[in-house]
DNA sequence: ACCTGAACACCGTTCAAGT
DNA sequence: ACCTGAACACCGTTCAAGT
């Protein structure tokens, strides 16, 4: 048997390359920077060369999203269920907090990389542990993930990475700069917005829905 | 004094108009679909005359925010504290789950509209009613309204509306396609995942979060 | 005063052709 | 086998010119 030769031209791109190239652009100039153009740019080759390696811009994203995945790593966890599943969504949000555009790719078509499944896995057995069903941790697991991403998008979109409108109309107002004369609630919390946007209360509020979610049972 | 002329061409457009037809552009196709050239081709104009009556998309969008905003009604209300934070919730939810797109706009640049305010005010003054200080009831509102934000983003991106992902690759799986094998916890809820996603469990989960939010105190 | 046309600097993606 | 060039069908926005 001949050994195999190698035939044709040898490749300059692969998809780790790529993946690699991605992620600069993304810490640099933020996820919206990020196009098969300018990518190609990066690479030095021609937009469509690109697509020799990755079928298009969405499994380029889901690509990303698989790496990221990866660098989530277990650590040792508490024995106790309720500070372990404090313990297991603190993974997530701190890696998710570094890469927040993530959130954007995972958030869609309810896909999930293999490289979460032992997040999950490990939150819903906590759940089982701390006292509820299989159904009633799945559930427990569903309302905690949903109130991470919100957390997660309303930190990335209101923080200094987030879009800034350049146009605003006359009608509306930021936050900061209300007229509290007709609500005397929000009046005594001038100076409260601001304060509560810099410091993260991620892990403290995430504590009082779990407590919630266990109470109910 | 003689009265005033009216001088030059008569408008052809306004920014009702144009709110209006970006309105039915997004309720047919989606917000992605939505662009000032569409827009213009929808209006039977150029795409530059729509300048003259918005500055830009930016402002564009912020329009139909507000429009949007206005369209939230305060209907009657419980007396009992906990119930009014339901009830409130409950009103933005309801309207922003028919036009979820605005999620995405409202979580931008910290902006209000006015036309929101009064449901601040009322939620932060049914927290403190409930038991509260401002500053605690502050923080509940904006731990419930991330949770709101999650909720209805998840909700939107894995619905019929969610932008489907033509190209997976290799690496990534739908979450209802896992090899449960190495997660027994999960193995144990196949069937679960597709059943939570029909249900609207908004309601019932805010309830544990709420509880948990004033149990803290 | 209001609108148009042409232009600038971009997108994602496909397909025939080149090395 | 891998990459390029040209092309298609789009974007948001500006600015001089027309009515």
């Amino acid at each position: 048997m001949m050994s195999r030769q190698k035939t044709g031209r040898p490749p300059r791109l692969s998809s780790d390359t790529i993946a690699a190239a991605a992620e600069t652009i993304i810490d640099t100039d933020g996820i919206e920077a990020l196009s098969m153009r300018r990518l190609a740019r990066a690479l030095g080759s021609s937009p469509t060369a690109v697509y020799r390696h990755v079928r298009g811009k969405d499994e380029l994203l889901l690509l990303l999203l698989d790496r990221a995945a990866r660098e989530l790593r277990k650590g040792p966890l508490p024995r106790d269920p309720r500070k372990r599943i404090f313990g297991l969504f603190q993974i997530v949000y701190d890696g998710l907090a570094m890469r927040p555009w993530v959130v954007g790719v995972l958030v869609k078509g309810d896909l999930i990389a293999p490289s979460f499944l032992w997040f999950i896995e490990e939150i819903v057995a906590a759940f089982v542990a701390a006292g509820l069903s299989p159904q009633r941790a799945g559930a427990a697991y569903l309302v905690a993930w949903r109130y991470t991403v919100g957390h997660l998008i309303v930190r990335y979109e209101t923080g200094q990475n987030g879009a800034k409108l350049k146009h605003t109309p006359g009608v509306l107002r930021q936050l900061s700069s209300i007229d509290t004369q007709q609500f005397p609630i929000l009046a005594e919390l001038t100076g409260f917005w601001p304060a509560a946007r810099k410091r993260d209360t991620y892990r403290e509020d995430l504590a009082a829905l779990i407590d919630g979610l266990l109470a109910r049972g």
